[in-house]
DNA sequence: ATAGTAGTAACTATAATGGTTACAACTGGT
DNA sequence: ACCAGTTGTAACCATTATAGTTACTACTAT
């Protein structure tokens, strides 16, 4: 199966760098560097986490830092800022079933509400942990 | 992003037929009409439904079985089926991060565990749902 | 002016997905 | 014994997301 693709935990790996320098010449080159990537990598990451509000980076001269504080960072916001994802559903349901069909027809709901529950929970989860809880567990 | 495939709400779908119907003449070409698919589709998914010991074919003539009762078959039993996946990881990881940098050294392990815990309480809600669940909200 | 940086566009290779056609093997009914 | 209907695969295809690369423009402090 597709995994859940690796901008999540870069970006984790990102904020976690800009977290502990404490934005101190944290530039996309120094980053890629830590994550071990090319820079462009980043950068795209980067750009994602700055629509989301989570980051600023100083333009020409470069260097990023946080516009929320680590323990106002949750995963959930990082997955969500670099995850857009169609109508914010994980789970794909097939689509025109055969509505002759009690099946078909009734497939769609009744599964849907079940999968949007088990993403809930997941995300709810997600949201419990913040940068800062995650930093501190570095040795 | 890319979501997690239909493969899982197809595979409940299936179950869901062969639970309604009863076992009753639920040939794949019969389940491929309600689900509105290619029958290979069905086939293959089936397959993997007959791997993991959810359901039965009658070789030569057709037609599909439960091969436990649909109070016993919870949403879990059918994603695990049909998402086989490296390491049973839904989240995937970078991976090489850069030693050197205490946030390359300690990403993999700290974040690994967090995401492990995510992706356990979504599949424990998923476990909470029964295929008889499913089908007793069909109108 | 220049060096270093960020922001993009464009391109590539790889892999998963969803679908299709084709074919061999099996079974029950005639 | 044949035949129709079915299952189980293999092979192939188009589409899409991913991850990475190169290249270029724009910006800023020195």
């Amino acid at each position: 199966m597709k995994q859940i693709s690796t901008r999540f935990s870069i970006a984790v790996h990102i904020l976690s760098v800009i977290a502990i320098t404490n934005g101190n010449d944290c530039t996309g080159d120094f980053i890629a560097g830590s994550v071990n990537t090319n820079p462009v990598i980043i950068r795209r990451i980067m750009g994602m986490l700055k629509k989301a509000g989570l980051v600023e980076v100083r333009p020409g001269v470069g260097g990023a830092s946080l516009l929320k504080s680590p323990e106002q960072i949750t995963l959930l916001d990082v997955y969500r800022a670099v995850n857009l994802i169609e109508d914010n559903q994980l789970f794909r349901v097939h689509e025109e079933p055969n509505y002759n069909c009690p099946v078909g027809r009734n497939i769609e709901t009744v599964l849907q509400s079940e999968l949007k529950e088990a993403q809930s929970v997941m995300e709810q989860r997600l949201a419990q942990t913040t940068l800062s809880r995650l930093t501190a567990k570095f040795k």
